[in-house]
DNA sequence: ACGACTCTACTACAGCCGTAGTGCCACAGA
DNA sequence: TCTGTGGCACTACGGCTGTAGTAGAGTCGT
């Protein structure tokens, strides 16, 4: 309850209110004056904190990588070690969760990732997250026996984030699907992608 | 040439500069003014043709679907009577396609679908026109003998969207898998979806 | 030929945005 | 205790944005 927040609390205030804006009203909602109000601030506060609306907006990804890394930390995953079912498990419930609980965030992430199409200094960020994940699936198909590593991974990729997309911002919007289905779905690609002979075993 | 244009190509000049707008500078970008300039027209015109900022979104997102309609048209899609590879040859291509030379075509309608997350009126025209495409996928499993044909639906277009949106705004973004990448990874995901049975057939 | 109607060009205005300048306060080091 | 240093609150301003009003030109039916 203090008014006051200081140092690195007040920065991820301001940081975390960035995101919701990006998520409820879009790159033309988030203004430095809409985050001072939204988190409570006296005016110019964000203006203070971030410059320009490029320091900005780098504020608010460097927040959302902080956050997605937390969700997605090695500790949750599993290692390139362990079986299908496990990965399987693991991926589809922090799909699930992206979904359901961490919407905003995920829809942050989509706005932000449109900015940097235009933003080098953006992109740079987004790239070196992006490539943490990606190498983390490359290194878990070829484990599991990839004859293409990078194509398969840059398939999971897009099987997932393509479903987060539409379910969040697509045609799907309405029904979000299951943990089920996605454990399903998720299942499915990778028996295509691995070939039959690991395709049904349960375990 | 006549620097006046008239009536519906008038209307269309407008819609198409209002979807390069967004591709290339986002949502930000696009003002009555600046598609004035765009397009070559006197300041105002935009600004007349469609009074508030809604009633541009909804032209632009008409016009994309019209466009997109025309390069999904059915003469272009395989009927559910074609075989598994005309299927995959027909799909691999138009999202190739949307990569290399409809690529603001397919970053305008990201733009836009992001921004009809809050604008239910938008929501409206988007899912209607997705509806019309998930339903042609639909007809399509279901006539290979997909055994789930609206979660093997979803799945497709999860796959599809996601691929264009990794390729052109995710992390992605250097290099384009080729045409063959695409189909092959296609192919893959249809082979789980579809059970191994007709996994390698060709011809 | 003429009047009604539509489309176009131009202008006005209130509000908001990004950015930057300035003085103030709290606290750390001497 | 004095002083400097860094963050904070507040204010200013030029520019742009969405929206709307109005008058004129062009078009069509009769």
């Amino acid at each position: 309850m203090s008014a006051r927040t200081t140092g690195a609390s007040r920065t991820d205030l301001i940081a975390d209110t960035a995101l919701v804006l990006l998520a409820e009203r879009g790159m033309r909602g988030l203004t430095h004056r809409a985050v001072d109000e939204g988190a409570g601030l006296p005016q110019g506060s964000t203006s203070n904190l971030a410059r320009t609306r490029l320091a900005l907006l780098e504020l608010a990804l460097r927040r959302l990588a902080d956050r997605e890394a937390r969700v997605l930390a090695p500790h949750e995953m599993p290692g390139p070690a362990s079986g299908l079912d496990q990965v399987v498990d693991a991926l589809a419930l922090a799909t699930h969760r992206a979904l359901t609980h961490n919407r905003a965030l995920t829809l942050a992430r989509y706005e932000l990732a449109l900015e940097a199409t235009r933003r080098p200094e953006l992109r740079r960020h987004f790239d070196a997250a992006g490539a943490r994940f990606r190498d983390r699936l490359t290194a878990l198909v070829t484990a599991m026996g990839s004859t293409d590593p990078d194509r398969h991974a840059l398939s999971l990729v897009a099987w997932l984030d393509g479903l987060m997309f539409s379910c969040v911002a697509g045609s799907f919007t309405a029904d979000v699907p299951s943990l089920d289905e996605v454990r399903i779905g998720l299942r499915e690609l990778l028996d295509g992608m691995l070939g039959s002979r690991r395709a049904t075993r349960n375990g």
